[in-house]
Formats: structure tokens, C-alpha cells, sequence
DNA sequence: GGAAGATGATTAACATGTTAAGTGTTTTTG
DNA sequence: CAAAAACACTTAACATGTTAATCATCTTCC
């Protein structure tokens, strides 16, 4: 079998890890996590949105922003309200104080992003991303057979 | 601000779900987790291992291999004993029944890989597991400036 | 127009990610 | 050699990932 660490899995959760360690410290000294900064970082992209595109959005599951859109809420960073003309939707937008935030840890994400950029090259990097997309794209329609016993 | 979709962090994700969402009805449908399979398959490449290189070599924190080894054992799938030169260290083993159990999983899980490099093609695969192992290596020493306000 | 089905969102339950604290053991060092 | 530091691992606490179930609303269709 494959040497496992060498596998495509375990290759893109490395490199992955590797970047998301640059953000962590920064986000963790403005008390946000990686998805709440994901989401905050998607409503600045809107006016409003509603829950389930904010999900696809920021590449998160149903329940997980669930949670985190209760707690920022609280936290008076984003603001819900449920949809006039479909009582089901909520639609969300970021608050004055989720912008400011925001505005506050810009500066070092910018930064840390460029350094990355720089170390890698900007070039390289786009060709990188290029790839990623391709390799999603082409899996897109890969999901039927779920190959395997105990299926029913 | 760069449109946070295509950030790097957000198309790595993206594309390790993509390729994960192949792997996972296979290993649901055999009773293990994406972790539960990654500590199973680095314990066949060794007779035994310390459970730090372990967490290495699977790429697990300390705590996440702590309690799915406890779980791993519960179910007779690897054994534990702890060193004797050393007794705060301990070694892990894979059990017959967890050899069992990879060799049953195996033949699919290879399958799916094999779909996928079809799909995206040997080479231009192996070019992107040298970009990613570049970008990992080119942010390995990149930690020290936690650069950012709030900070002691 | 009302029951059945579909849909948007939340809750539940369990597993892992993440940081901090705790517990023994071993090594260092004065 | 005994106290302090370092080390290997575990536990604790909270946040998120993941699937299934639930709840309310809305749409279909007879």
C-alpha cells in the first residue's frame, strides 16, 4: 500500500496546517477562532445573506454555523432576523462592532498573507490554487458509488 | 481585502473535502473515523511505535491520540504497554484483529485513489504533492513574530 | 383547502481540534 | 543525592466536524 504519509490526504492536511498556523495566534489575540473569522470575513462580502448560502459560503455544515452564528449574536458581531417573505430563512449581516473587528485584524492577516505569498511566490502560489480547483472540480461528480459491503 | 474564497487556507480546504468525502462512506461503513484509519495505517509500517511518534506520523495532537487510542484499545484493534527503559513512555502496536480490519478496507479505499489519480492525472498529482510539501517546507520556520497587538 | 411531502434551520449525540492544566517519571543540577 | 526542571502522556474544557433526528414553515397535489 501506499507510504501513508505521503498520501493526498495527508499532504493537503499538512500543508493546510502549516498555513493556518501563521492565522491562529493572531485571530485567538482578538478572540475569534478560524471559522468565526471565516464567517465574519464572508459577511463583509454583503449586505445580507441568508443562513444557508452563508454555510456554503463559508465552507461550513449546517449545524456548525448553527452554533457559531448563536454565539456571535451574542457577541453582537452579526445580527439575524427571519425573512418576511419565508418565515423558514434567517437572513444574517455583520454588525458595526463585528466591522470593527474585522478592521482590527486586517492588518496582521494582510500581513502574514503576504509573507506567505512572498516565500512562495506569488506566481507558484496562483498555479497552486489553479490546481486545488481542478483537483475539486474533477471530484465534484465522483460521489455516487459508494463502493463498498454493507451497504444497504 | 482579497475575495476570502480564494484564499489559499479556504482552497485547501476545499479540495482535502473534496478528496476526503470519497474516503469517508467506505471507512463509516467499516466503524472507523478518517483519524481511527490514519493511526491504523502508520502502525502498519512499523512493529511498534512511541505514542509522540505516533502523533507525529498520524498527525495528531496529543489529546485527540490520547482518547482514540483509549478507544482503539477498548476495541482490541491495537495494544498499548508501556516501555520498560522508560515508563512514562508507552508503545503501540497494531492487533491481529486491527490487521484484519485494514486488510478488509484496503481493497476499497485503493480503489478510490486509484479513481482519483485517474481523474487528475499521475503527474500533474505528483506535481502538486511536490507544491505542497514546497509550501509546508517554506513555512516551517516561519512561527516566531506572533505579530500583533494584545500580546504579553 | 387540507394532508403529504419538501425545505430551512436547529438540536442532539458523539468524535476530534485546540489550548491549558495535571500526573507520574526521568533527568539535571546544585 | 535531593530539589528543580524537563519530559511523556493524560485529563479537562470548550469549539467545531459529522450524521441523524426534530421542528416549523412552505409547497404540492388531490
Amino acid at each position: 500500500m501506499r507510504e501513508f504519509s505521503r498520501s493526498l490526504p495527508m499532504s493537503l492536511l499538512r500543508a493546510r496546517e502549516a498555513v493556518m498556523r501563521q492565522f491562529r495566534p493572531s485571530l485567538r489575540n482578538h478572540g475569534l477562532t478560524e471559522q468565526q473569522w471565516r464567517i465574519l470575513r464572508a459577511l463583509t462580502a454583503v449586505e445580507t445573506i441568508e443562513v444557508t448560502e452563508l454555510a456554503r459560503t463559508a465552507f461550513l455544515l449546517g449545524p456548525s454555523l448553527s452554533r457559531i452564528l448563536r454565539d456571535l449574536e451574542a457577541r453582537q458581531l452579526v445580527e439575524r432576523k427571519t425573512a418576511e417573505a419565508d418565515q423558514r430563512r434567517a437572513v444574517v449581516s455583520i454588525s458595526a462592532k463585528g466591522l470593527k473587528l474585522i478592521e482590527a485584524v486586517a492588518p496582521t492577516s494582510e500581513a502574514i498573507y503576504a509573507e506567505i505569498t512572498r516565500r512562495f511566490g506569488a506566481r507558484r502560489l496562483s498555479e497552486l490554487q489553479d490546481m486545488l480547483a481542478a483537483l475539486e472540480q474533477g471530484l465534484a461528480d465522483m460521489e455516487g458509488a459508494d463502493r463498498d459491503d454493507g451497504e444497504e
